[in-house]
DNA sequence: GCATAAGGTAAGTAATACTCACTTTTTAAT
DNA sequence: ATTAAAAAGTGAGTATTACTTACCTTATGC
């Protein structure tokens, strides 16, 4: 689904590009409808053509970056065959797209979460497929006696995308440089050992 | 500062209590200043005497409820001697504050996020004391060798930070009751041992 | 070659955050 | 007590902006 970017109008894509490029430097609030269809080449009123309204289109446009990121992290974490291979694996691409793809991130981490009707959006789909991977390797991680029992697979997952997303927020708030593999390396070393002294 | 509420007048309180009220079944930008200004009894153009603009008014909303957190915090660590004990009564009242207090939890965790000037109001100040105070006991930990020497404080700090507050999130989101020991004891089993194999 | 639908326009509307000139009440010094 | 001045509060008005609607234009299939 939302494959064919053939038969996709261009308005519609002009429009999308044009909220992009904006959000490079703006966020999404101080950004115009009118900003938007300048920026497009197009009349405001196209954009309610092809989108319900101003936050529908900043979904799909979510949708349509998230399609790419979550195939970008699948695609690395098939080629790990352990598990605490993978579990790095979806932990520093995670990062590396947070620390590369700015738009996106900022999109995920800040801007969609006190939009009320995002939960009930097709992007937000996405956001249940990505943690749905994560939640797959612990869950293969239990079974398979590598990971400890007494957990619940879910708080994990949830620790697990809680401490990632705060490592890389700050980054992305002010626009900081990410240092991609310390973080990913900290993550994973107190996922591992704990913040006990080192054994 | 902030404390002489005996100096404060009428309409100022009546303001904030109103969208304190407000905020128990709306999201931020769903309240309009004329819905803040009825409840309060006081004419929209009153808002603009006391607060820059609507976020100011949310500002100093959740810097009055971050004061009494943080003291709450505080007394709760002040009981435990040993680090670890500190660090679980951090984790656990943070937790249980997002469980009982939920106007905060969802200003904090949702709404002030994508607001651009949040981070230089004074509200912010407070998040970096609450933070501080985390830090704080992690560079005890460290100096007095109860954790490992190996991991950066400050990422630490923001790993613990995420983990709790994405643990929260949902229940938050979504209204659902948060089970404040589940969450506390497995974010800190996790945080002492890691997911290996319990030893 | 024409009907039909899809792509696109332009002017208008309602809502809402915020302003400003003004009035009322309180405070405090003579 | 009187009054000046500062603080508290009012209410009508404005600019902005997301969104609507009726209309035009271009492409597509039969």
């Amino acid at each position: 689904m939302a494959v064919p970017s053939r038969k996709q109008p261009p308005g519609r894509i002009k429009i999308m590009q044009a909220l992009r490029l904006l959000m490079e430097e703006q966020g999404f609030d101080a950004i115009t409808t009118a900003e938007i269809a300048r920026v497009a080449g197009v009349t405001e009123g196209l954009i309610y053509k092809y989108f319900k309204d101003k936050r529908d289109l900043l979904y799909q446009v979510l949708e349509e970056m998230f399609e790419g990121v979550i195939l970008r992290i699948r695609a690395r974490m098939d080629l790990e065959k352990d598990i605490f291979g993978r579990l790095h694996a979806f932990i520093d691409e995670t990062v590396a797209v947070y620390a590369t793809q700015r738009v996106f991130a900022r999109i995920i981490l800040i801007e969609v979460r006190s939009l009320p009707d995002f939960f009930t959006s097709r992007a937000y789909g996405c956001v249940r497929v990505y943690s749905r991977m994560l939640q797959g390797v612990l869950e293969e991680g239990m079974a398979s006696g590598d990971f400890r029992q007494d957990l619940d697979v879910r708080f994990l997952r949830d620790i697990l995308l809680g401490a990632i997303e705060h490592t890389c927020l700050w980054g992305v708030l002010f626009h900081r440089e990410l240092d991609v593999a310390g973080v990913a390396g900290q993550l994973i070393t107190v996922v591992r050992e704990g913040i006990g002294p080192s054994t």
